[in-house]
RNA sequence: GGAAAGAUGGCGGAGUGGUCGAUCGCGGCGGUCUUGAAAACCGUUGACCUUCACGGGUCCGGGGGUUCGAAUCCCUCUCUUUCCGCCA
């Protein structure tokens, strides 16, 4: 949640970022926030001033008592009855303002950068970046230095790209080669569990566990410490994260003992740093988990999940870090890179997109996803979000560390992106790949396969 | 699942109704000494809210209660540890 001094210092470029994110409302949801503060304030005043007399007059009663003045004492006591009345009062007035203050808080959204651009949805995200893929007008317009609006995307550029790499004919989406290889079986998943809960099998499971392995090695040669979390969390995670209250309904839960299953490790790896102050000289804090991620995905139908579009269950890396608000961007640019290396090494056509205001997560300041293009489906393939939450989920979090400089206690910024989630990469690899002898694997991920194809 | 004990500042650990936000030790920071470091010695060292400031208020696992006054007494919840049971 955003800080009171971020709504003091700069009310109006607040409002302004707001409405970047098309959260209705702004100017009167802060001008609420003032006015609680305002409200709070005045009853803590009369609060502490009643309390303040109270406890002289009771730090007397002691005295006079250790004299042995008990009449005195008796008649100082008879003066802290309006007194404990006022207290109370003032002190739920002030408790109720507080309590508004802080739901309403909870459902304004973070703030986002400058660079992020304007719009509402999808196609006003801008691609920054993409690589092993020759769409050429694109790759000249970001040459220029131009980042390319996806309204603007040739789409039939890359469908002729794909047509060419692989005929027509033999051109088969990932769930029929699952079939075809033996890699996965969607219909036991359905028996034994549900849908959305592949099972894999032989080669398929070998590829899952040669692909967290692979995005564990690279996120260990960047310098991030491998985490095994939990992947059952109490609520109070939930809340440090931000998953709860607003995603109640997309988190499995656990009745029994009120524990969520983890929709991603951003919850555990980040929760880590709940109500702590960290030392200066240890940020910036670089974590990496490979855990299960899972999602009751309410409401989705289609195409979107088909075979491993989207799954209940599914693997992905998370990279979490903590930084210092100086050096957060920095960090944000690290792990940009450290995807997109990940991207190139395993030889998927990929783009990057700056989220515009509108098509942003409640949480970020800052959001670029990193798309791969299934040359199946014909179309791209979310893999990865790496965000940055600057203040707002280490507010929510009480996560706070202390300058080197000053010996102040600050809050730190988090950032997280998946390194990455598996089953997108699974579907585009196998599509992508496809020969008529077999689906190759790329050079860099076979040392962890431990063969060159799927036969 | 049964029984018992416990939860105090970065850590360890005192404190059972009245200047206790809390003795003390460790750690941290500053200093003396030293070419430098260590050791020794001296000093200092929680967070949050509020105030221009002085100051004031809150916090001893969470919530509630008793009392003029609660870390300390009562109720309740959560968690931890130990023993028994079960068990990969």
């Amino acid at each position: 949640m955003l800080t009171l001094k971020q709504i003091y210092d700069n009310q109006d470029r607040v409002i302004a970022g707001l409405e970047k994110k098309h959260f209705a409302g702004a100017r009167e949801a802060i001008a609420e926030v003032i006015a609680l503060d305002a409200t709070r304030k005045a009853a803590q005043q009369k609060k502490d001033a009643a309390a303040a007399e109270m406890n002289k007059i009771s730090k007397s009663i002691g005295m006079l008592m250790a004299q042995g003045k008990r009449e005195e004492a008796n008649a100082a006591k008879a003066q802290t009855g309006s007194l404990k009345e006022q207290i109370a009062l003032f002190d739920k007035e002030m408790a109720q303002a507080e309590e508004a203050q802080r739901n309403l808080l909870l459902t304004i959204p973070n703030v986002p950068y400058d660079i992020v651009p304007e719009g509402t949805g999808a196609e006003d995200n801008l691609a920054v970046r993409m690589g092993n893929w020759p769409n050429q007008a694109v790759l000249d317009s970001l040459a220029a230095g131009k980042p390319v609006a996806l309204r603007d995307w040739p789409t039939h550029a890359d469908e002729a790209i794909a047509a060419e790499r692989i005929a027509q004919s033999e051109k088969l989406p990932h769930w029929e080669l699952a079939k075809k290889y033996n890699l996965i079986d969607f219909d036991l998943g359905v028996k034994i569990s549900g849908a959305g809960f592949p099972v894999y099998i032989g080669q398929g499971a070998r590829l899952q566990r040669a692909l967290i392995n692979f995005f564990l090695a690279e996120a260990n040669k960047a310098g991030y410490t491998e985490i095994m979390p939990p992947t059952v969390v109490n609520q109070a995670s939930g809340y440090g994260t931000g998953q709860l209250p607003d995603k109640e309904g997309q988190m499995y839960h656990c009745e029994v003992d009120d524990l969520y299953l983890i929709p991603t490790a951003e919850v555990p790896v980040t929760n880590l740093y709940r109500d702590e102050i960290i030392d200066e000289a240890q940020l910036p804090i670089k974590n990496c988990a490979y855990t299960e991620c899972f999602r009751r995905e309410a409401g989705s139908y289609g195409k979107d999940v088909r075979g491993l579009n989207r799954l209940h269950e599914f693997s992905k890396i998370e990279i979490v870090r903590i930084d210092t608000p100086e050096h957060s961007d920095a960090s944000h640019h690290e792990m940009l890179d450290h995807v997109e290396g990940l991207l190139k090494k395993l030889e998927l056509p990929y783009r990057v997109l700056r989220l515009c205001g509108g098509d942003m997560s409640f949480t970020a300041a800052l959001c670029y996803d990193f798309e791969v293009y299934s040359e199946a489906q014909h179309r791209w393939l979310e893999v990865s979000s790496t965000s940055n939450f600057d203040t707002y989920q280490a507010n929510r979090l009480h996560c706070r560390y202390r300058r080197a400089e000053d010996k102040k206690v600050t809050l730190c910024h988090t950032l997280n992106g998946s390194a990455l989630a598996l089953p997108r990469i699974v579907a585009a690899l196998l599509e992508n790949n496809q020969t008529e002898d077999g689906i190759r694997i790329p050079a860099a991920l076979q040392p962890y396969f431990g063969a060159d194809m799927i036969k």
